[in-house]
DNA sequence: ATGCAAATGCGAACCATTCTCATTAAGACT
DNA sequence: AGTCTTAATGAGAATGGTTCGCATTTGCAT
């Protein structure tokens, strides 16, 4: 009777469990419009649900991220932060005075990066480009 | 009578002491071709010096870098590497399947960068490219 | 309804890094 | 060369983020 979202669809094809921790963090996930860490995701799982431990939020982080769902993002220093991934590919402006991150594409740059990977013997598997910037007032 | 290096020269001008451990670890930075951690620096030192401490190699690469003479890379997953600042900036192409890191730049992607931060209304203070790949045999 | 493997919660363990603090040693000034 | 001041060091404890181990719970196929 409950219709499955999207993500929920991915796990059970990937013969994995609808739990109730999933399910809870699948919507919190869902609902940011942010780039939070494991803590902050811990500590909104939190309100819906007090028993989900933070174990469970990074089990559930790697499960999500090997199914496709989110992205890991390690930028400089601090924790882990996440975002689903179902949008397309972007990468991220950091602001260092506020921490806040703005997202960007450049298909010009993409392009220039499987050019040089291919020109040194190598295919991308993988890529980070993260500018740290500061706001001009 | 001793020739300060470059190195030495800038750590006097930083109002900084020439220690023993900070001649040394300099030294091994020097000779490394590669990008080491601070546990390999650690190690690498100890060959020439016993009694360094892991705390002193981190807190020299601290320093090292406030004076511009390190730069710290923070790759996926694993603990900083560093290498010797003095030379032109490039990125790095990392192969996922040994560890190994390639050098590369692109005056292009540098260029395209700095328009899409400024587009932004930002000025970009620093940046990592990154690219993980896998060799094309 | 039942059984079993997968997932969870909890705390312990881990790893990279930083900190504390008593001790050592640069190097400035005799 | 000797002394003094203070920065730097060594050793280990502490910290922060993340993962692990294991007993318990819970999805879900039967």
């Amino acid at each position: 009777m409950t219709e499955l979202s999207r993500y929920e669809r991915d796990l059970k094809n990937a013969g994995l469990r609808i739990t109730q921790p999933r399910r809870i963090i699948l919507q919190i996930l869902e609902q940011s419009g942010d780039h939070p860490d494991a803590t902050e995701i811990f500590q909104r799982a939190a309100k819906m649900d007090a028993r989900i431990s933070l174990a469970t939020v990074y089990r559930t982080m790697k499960v999500l991220e090997e199914t496709g769902a989110v992205e890991r993002h390690a930028f400089q220093g601090g924790p882990a932060r996440f975002e689903q991934a179902d949008r397309e590919h972007h990468d991220h402006l950091i602001d260092i005075e506020t921490g806040a991150v703005v997202e960007f594409t450049s298909p010009r740059i993409e392009e220039l990066q499987r050019t040089i990977a291919e020109e040194l013997g190598y295919e991308i598997v993988d890529h980070r480009l993260e500018l740290y910037g500061r706001k001009i007032r």
